[in-house]
DNA sequence: TTTTGATAAAAAATCGATATTTGTTGACAT
DNA sequence: ATGTCAACAAATATCGATTTTTTATCAAAA
């Protein structure tokens, strides 16, 4: 069933390749937001057949990444500042609740991953490429909430995340997003977790979001 | 390209006539929670090829509605008391959110279409069948969050609604739904929504889900 | 000119067949 | 008896080709 090595050495199908591959290109750009997505194309591009590229669109239709029009095909999600704007709102209102959950159920084994997701997110800040450094910043963004028990919830932390890496990449082709000091916001986001404290690392977390926001906004604007 | 003729004459693809099939079949536990979805079984069932019902499992799995398994096919997710319950959890949140939104928005014309679909919903309470009832239902709760301005957030909430109905359907058989008296809670709602009161709406919008939710426990208790 | 309608090209959707994987059974050795 | 391994059966995943739909082109008519 012409098998894929994955990068890790993990053999995964065709159709889970060209959905991990095609969510990379529309997140970063290299698929841009609004354009067409040609069956054709992708086929050749992703060098496999018309199932797994289709199938996967289809999977990316409920990340909100693609979208399929009737009878003509798939487009990439087009971008807006209103929609930018929508999910600054909404990952504030179920990340908040998500974290206060998270910390409310604190477990040491938590604390642990939590602290060495950090660990890795500031490692990879200082000598990894960007590509290594989303993977770390999501990875901890994850493991704040990831204590919440609710598996819905977190489901919809994570998309609304990735959909604003896209805004990232936007607003700077996700460059200089290391170069403001977000070290400090997420080293008291950290802080709060570890002490118990949910109502400051709500308010961390948001005011990491606020600024994060806003520093984005004008880049966008014209969107 | 083998058209279907849609019930209301719409011609729409065989992946969507699919999508809706398996859908509804899903949601009335016609395909039980859990059970294995082997595509040569569908194919026959729906009279149409693997493709279009792979993509439509493909798109149910982004509803909830579906799992994949690994290489190993799909099913029909799982249904657990904890599951029903964060469900419940999450509307209260989600559509408190989306109500208030909502009614801050009011215009008169999101009012008409409020008061319209209610209307309508009483009506098919009446004399429908359980099929037009639900369809009526949905229309209604949906028709109050509308207003809201936040298509990510109204996604959310009308996947949850249908997460949420699975459970009604696994509950009773989706019967006695109506035998309760929800027609008070529906008119508390509308009134307040229609007044202008969002403090009011949603607190009658949550005591009908808690209410609503504690009606179901019981019943569901051996999940 | 603008509109209309037919025609041709491009693309999407679907089908049928094939290859690959998973699961199952049962003989054989321990 | 129990565990292992090969052969077989069932089901998935994928490909290549076909059908259908949409889009583009262009000539003729208003």
């Amino acid at each position: 069933m012409n098998l894929m090595q994955h990068s890790d050495g993990k053999e995964t199908s065709a159709t889970r390749t060209a959905y991990l591959t095609l969510r990379q290109m529309i997140l970063t750009g290299e698929l841009a937001a609004g354009e067409k997505l040609k069956i054709e194309q992708l086929r050749t591009r992703l060098d496999t057949g018309a199932s797994p590229v289709r199938e996967a669109l289809s999977l990316l239709t409920s990340d909100m990444l693609v979208e399929r029009l009737d009878q003509r095909g798939f487009r990439a999600a087009p971008a807006s500042l209103a929609n930018f704007q929508e999910i600054l709102t909404l990952r504030c209102a179920l990340e908040d609740m998500a974290l206060r959950q998270s910390i409310a159920n604190a477990t040491p084994d938590w604390e642990e991953k939590l602290v060495l997701s950090h660990h890795r997110m500031k490692r990879a800040t200082a000598d990894g490429g960007i590509p290594e450094f989303e993977e770390a910043h999501k990875a901890f963004h994850m493991a704040l909430l990831d204590n919440a028990d609710s598996p819905i919830l977190l489901r919809y932390c994570g998309q609304l995340y990735d959909l604003n890496i896209r805004y990232r990449y936007l607003a700077a082709a996700g460059t200089n997003y290391r170069k403001r000091n977000v070290a400090s916001e997420h080293e008291d986001i950290l802080d709060a977790a570890v002490r118990g404290d949910a109502s400051a690392a709500s308010d961390a977390l948001m005011n990491h979001y606020r600024v994060t926001g806003d520093y984005l906004t004008a880049p966008l604007s014209d969107l």
